[in-house]
DNA sequence: CAAGAATCCTGTCAGC
DNA sequence: TGCTGACAGGATTCTT
């Protein structure tokens, strides 16, 4: 799915545009995604005022007047589409539909429809049950090297595991986990319980820095993503080893010296990284 | 408790 | 050209 640095990319591009705007109409077009939709959604975004955005690890909140904060959750599949408003032609798997009185049209697409959409106060943005138990912001200052020590300590799963825990760090995904073990110099395979000290201090700001250079590329883009505009990201091209079992690594010569990026699988999902560089 | 597996769902791609 | 199986950016829920 969009990891953090698609869904603050999608996040200003849906601020940019939409901010101030107004709700002119709301469409549903099934009861569910992962979850079912709160009754009477398309009646009460009727004519809300979008006063602002903000993201919390992968969750977009639409801050809305009266209060109100509609969240947006892209799951592994999601998209969100913005574009004119048009007339309502039939987009496969679009969801939800949102039209604003300045004429724009957000759309929804999820075809394996893991996303979720809710309607919350705004005040229970630190305590509605997919937000409370988050761990921190990666790219704020409340992720630091003592919290994830703090975090991994005693965890005996591998730190690739624990890295895709919501709770130790909110925002990495598959994708971003191994570049930034990558980036740390740390294997995936080491026990999380290792970490903590000189190693969480490395990993850190190859977390931060990992994320931040990917939003400056306007995110990754695979299949299933597009930015609202429909313009692609970069960041897919810098990918160090993500999706590069067999290649040599940006540090190393190739074969005999090193046999080159591995895939391995943690808890059913691959994970790529360097057996040289990384320990 | 913690860790790993199963699960939700559809689309794509490689191999035969 | 079909068909089949593996795999895909997530995260909860179920088992062990």
């Amino acid at each position: 799915m969009p990891e953090l640095p698609e869904v603050e990319t999608v996040m200003r591009g849906l601020a940019a545009r939409l901010q101030g705007g107004r709700i002119a109409r709301a469409v549903l077009h099934r009861a569910d995604l992962r979850w079912p939709f709160p009754p009477g959604l398309e009646a009460q975004l009727r004519g809300a005022r979008i006063l602002g955005f903000r993201r919390r690890g992968k969750y977009i909140l639409m801050r809305l007047d009266g209060g109100r904060s509609l969240l947006l959750h892209l799951g592994m599949s999601g998209r969100l589409l913005l574009g004119p408003a048009r007339p309502n032609l039939p987009t496969p798997h679009e969801h939800f539909v949102l039209e604003t009185e300045q004429g724009w049209r957000l759309g929804f697409v999820d075809p394996r429809r893991f996303g979720a959409i809710d309607l919350l106060p705004t005040v229970a943005e630190t305590t509605h049950r997919l937000l409370a138990a988050l761990g921190p912001e990666p790219l704020e200052d409340q992720f630091t090297a003592a919290g994830l020590s703090a975090a991994l300590a005693g965890r005996r799963t591998p730190i690739k595991t624990a890295l895709l825990d919501q709770r130790v760090v909110a925002g990495l995904g598959n994708i971003y986990v191994s570049e930034a073990l990558f980036r740390a110099g740390i294997s995936p395979n080491r026990s999380a319980h290792t970490v903590p000290g000189a190693r969480a201090a490395r990993l850190v700001p190859a977390v931060r820095e990992t994320l931040t250079d990917a939003i400056a590329a306007g995110g990754s883009s695979l299949r299933d993503y597009v930015q609202p505009d429909g313009e692609l990201g970069y960041f897919q091209h810098a990918w160090k080893v993500y999706g590069r079992a067999g290649l040599a690594c940006e540090h190393c010569p190739g074969p005999p010296v090193c046999p080159g990026i591995r895939r391995t699988v943690h808890s059913g999902r691959s994970t790529f990284y360097c057996s040289r560089t990384q320990r």
